[in-house]
DNA sequence: ATTTATTATCGTAATATTGCGATATAAAAC
DNA sequence: GTTTTATATCGCAATATTACGATAATAAAT
């Protein structure tokens, strides 16, 4: 095995745990982090700024952007990445259903 | 390798990372569903409901419960999961830092 | 004490992830 | 056309994840 039963779950299910995923690693929350703030990104920044070799880094962003979460779009010698709006306000939406399921302390334990 | 570099972040960035990663599996996602939904959870009824052998939802219940989301108290033969409602706010809190960076449709892409 | 019911752990196979050096690609600069 | 700059891809090694059968552990019920 090695591979997750997605066929056992709902969409929705697999949509956010997909999207969780591609954000559940420290270097691509750092990513995503700096985009947020400066509204614009290049890949080499962060090169600099993290402690990540190039190849790491291009591999991060591409696995963001295969989430859907990323895109990018030529910029003369360099890539511009920036938030997919789409799938940021899916994402936005889908967490806030999930947490809106909390009804606050829960009696039994 | 195979490695997460977490030495290169900020706690904060392993820390929602960490909890994210715990969350970013379909199976985990359903288990975390009924729990809210139901404010009650018995390992048994999960069994039963996912469509999982029993070693392997024990198995996301003990990731889970390490992540810090879920306790478990013995309930006589069967235990009883729910959240852990202090890591909950934690990461509702976090990730509501984190989308609050986001400044609406960005303006270079 | 033995049976029954519920959950946990062990061991293992298949697959995925992480990180990076080496190398390729693409476009601007010279 | 060659060099420079920026990013992507390949290939690999180390480690992690997913799933489950077999088995252990625990506690109530008989």
């Amino acid at each position: 095995m090695g591979l997750t039963k997605t066929e056992i779950f709902t969409d929705e299910q697999n949509q956010l745990s997909t999207l969780l995923k591609a954000m559940a690693h420290p270097a691509r929350i750092a990513i995503l982090q700096r985009i947020l703030v400066s509204n614009t990104c290049i890949c080499g920044d962060l090169v600099g700024e993290l402690g990540l070799a190039q190849p790491t880094i291009s591999q991060h962003l591409k696995e963001l952007k295969l989430a859907g979460i990323i895109q990018g779009t030529v910029e003369g010698v360099s890539i511009c990445y920036c938030i997919n709006p789409k799938t940021w306000k899916l994402l936005q939406d889908q967490l806030g259903d999930f947490f809106a399921l909390y009804k606050s302390e829960p009696t039994c334990c």
